[in-house]
DNA sequence: ACCTACTGTTCGGTAATAACGAACAAAGCG
DNA sequence: CGCTTTGTTCGTTATTACCGAACAGTAGGT
C-alpha cells in the first residue's frame, strides 16, 4: 500500500457537496498533515488534473476525473440497455428506479430515474455510496459474491442499524443471502430508510457473474399490496437487461481515431 | 511533484474505450516500469478504488472515479440550467450542441446533445478532451485567460493542425482571441474537421469569469447560408446559462444528511 | 496430462524521495 | 496601515517507494 496514494484519495474524499472546494490549510488541518505535505499533494494533484486550481489559489475537483468516469461509463456493458429499460419501467410503475453496482462491500448508484416531478426520494443520488447489507441492490450484489470474502470485510465495517428493520448480525445476513439467491431477487422492507420499501434483482454479465443490480423503490404503505405486481416487473426488466448485455459488447466497435469534433 | 501521484495517473491513463482492461505486465511494458512497481501501483488504487480487480486479476477504473465526477458534476453551478437550455437549442435548431470546459490549455467536452437519430456527428462524446486552439469552444474559454499564461501552455504543447484551417501560429491565434473577445464569440471554420463548422459563446460565472462554453456544430454545407441566425441562437443561449448561473448557487440548499436510499 | 510461458504478487536491501518545520511572499481583513 | 492567514518554497532527515529475483497460480499448446 502505498501512502502517497493513500493520502491522495484522502485528499479527493475531502470534496463533498456540501465543500467543494478547499484550501491547502484547511485541508491539512482536517486529514491532520503538516501543510507542506498538504500543498505538495493538492499541488502535484492540480498538476495531474486530478484537481484544479481556483483564481484564488484554493482548490476543487478536477476535470480528468470526468474524463476518467466517462470511459468507465462508456465501457460498463449494461448500462446503455439498463438506461433503456429503466425508463420504461419509470414510465409503465410510475416509481423511482436504481442501478447499482457492488464496490468492495458497498454498493454504488450508477443511475437513478425517477417519475418526473412526483414522490421524490431525495435521499439518494447518481455517485452516492450505499451501505450493501440494507439495502435491495446491495443483497442482491452479496448474495452473488463468495460468502467469505463478503463476511470478512463486512466484519471490518460493521453493519450499522439505519432502521428498526436493518440486519445487523452477519448470521442474519447470511440467511437473508440464501433467500434472495433462491427466489432471485431481494426486498428491502423500511431497511434503510423508514417508509421506503424496494425490491432488486441482479443483471448478469457475459460470463454469468452478476454485475449490477435494478430496483424498483416505492413508499411502504403503496409497497405491500403490490408486491408480487413490483417483483414481477423488476424481474423482467433485469433479465432484459442481462440478455442484451452480453451481446452489447459488439456495439461498441471502432470508435476510430481520438479525433476530435467541436 | 510526487512521482507517486505522477506515475499514479500514468496508470490510470492508460484504460482507454479501446482498452478498458489491463493486466499488470501490459500495463508495465506500457510505461516502462518494472512489473513489481506497477504492481504495487495498481494494488494501491485498487485499494483505494480508483481501480477495480476483475475476476482474472486484471484490473479496470474503479467506481470512486464515478463518485468523484459526481460530486465534480453536482457543484458545477451552470450545469443544470445549461442542460435545459442545450435541450431547448437542439429542439429548435436540430443541430448538435456542445458544453465545454477549459481544464489547462485543453478543452474538455461537459455534455453533448445531438438531434434524435440524424446527421451525428460521432467525433465528440462527452469526457473527450480537445484542443482549445481549434474549436468553437476552446478558442471561447482561451479568449478570456490572461495570454501571458495562454502562451506559455500552448508553447509547451504546440498547435498541432488538424486540417488545413486551423491556426497553427501563436501570434495569428492572439489576433483571433482578440477578435472573439470583441464579437463575443467564436468560430470554428473546419479547424477541427473538415466539412464541420461551429459557433460557441461564452457562459459567465457569478463573479463575471468565464466558467464554460457553449457551441453548436453545424455541416459546413448548412453553416455558411445561415451563420447569423446561429450566432444569434447560442449567443442568447449562452446569456440565459449566464444569468441564472449567479442564482443557481442558492439552488443546492441542504441536501441535509448522507442518508442512504435503496 | 504434461510442460512451457505467462500471469500477478511477495520479499528485502538499497537508494531515491516524500515528509517535515521553518522561513517566505502574498492576500484578506480589521 | 498592520495583523493574521493564506499557499508555496527550501534543505535536511528518515521514511518509503523502487527494483530484481524468487514465488505461486493459470492459460495455452503440444
Amino acid at each position: 500500500m502505498l501512502r502517497t496514494i493513500e493520502k491522495a484519495t484522502q485528499v479527493l474524499d475531502l470534496f463533498s457537496l456540501e465543500r467543494p472546494e478547499w484550501g491547502v490549510s484547511e485541508a491539512a488541518r482536517t486529514l491532520k498533515l503538516p501543510k507542506s505535505t498538504t500543498s505538495e499533494l493538492m499541488s502535484s494533484l492540480a498538476n495531474q488534473r486530478l484537481l484544479s486550481r481556483t483564481a484564488k489559489g484554493r482548490y476543487r475537483l478536477g476535470w480528468r476525473l470526468f474524463e476518467l468516469s466517462q470511459t468507465l461509463l462508456d465501457t460498463t456493458e449494461f448500462r446503455i440497455e439498463a438506461r433503456r429499460v429503466m425508463e420504461q419501467l419509470v414510465k409503465t410503475r410510475g416509481e423511482t428506479v436504481h442501478l447499482a453496482v457492488l464496490d468492495g462491500v458497498q454498493a454504488v448508484y450508477v443511475e437513478k430515474l425517477q417519475p418526473t416531478p412526483a414522490v421524490k426520494i431525495k435521499i439518494s443520488r447518481a455517485g452516492a455510496r450505499l451501505f450493501a447489507h440494507c439495502s435491495g441492490v446491495g443483497k442482491v450484489l452479496l448474495a452473488h459474491c463468495e460468502w467469505e470474502y463478503v463476511a470478512e470485510l463486512l466484519e471490518d465495517q460493521g453493519l450499522p442499524a439505519l432502521t428498526s428493520n436493518t440486519i445487523t448480525e452477519l448470521d442474519a445476513l447470511a440467511d437473508e443471502l440464501e433467500r434472495v439467491r433462491e427466489r432471485g431477487c431481494a426486498y428491502d422492507d423500511e431497511e434503510t430508510l423508514v417508509g421506503l420499501c424496494c425490491v432488486a434483482a441482479p443483471i448478469y454479465g457475459s460470463k454469468g457473474n452478476a454485475v449490477a443490480s435494478v430496483s424498483l423503490s416505492v413508499p411502504a404503505y403503496r409497497f405491500h399490496s403490490k408486491k408480487d405486481e413490483y417483483t414481477a416487473a423488476i424481474l423482467e426488466a433485469a433479465r432484459h437487461i442481462s440478455e442484451s448485455a452480453g451481446a452489447k459488447l459488439q456495439e461498441y466497435p471502432s470508435y476510430e481515431m481520438e479525433v476530435q469534433g467541436t
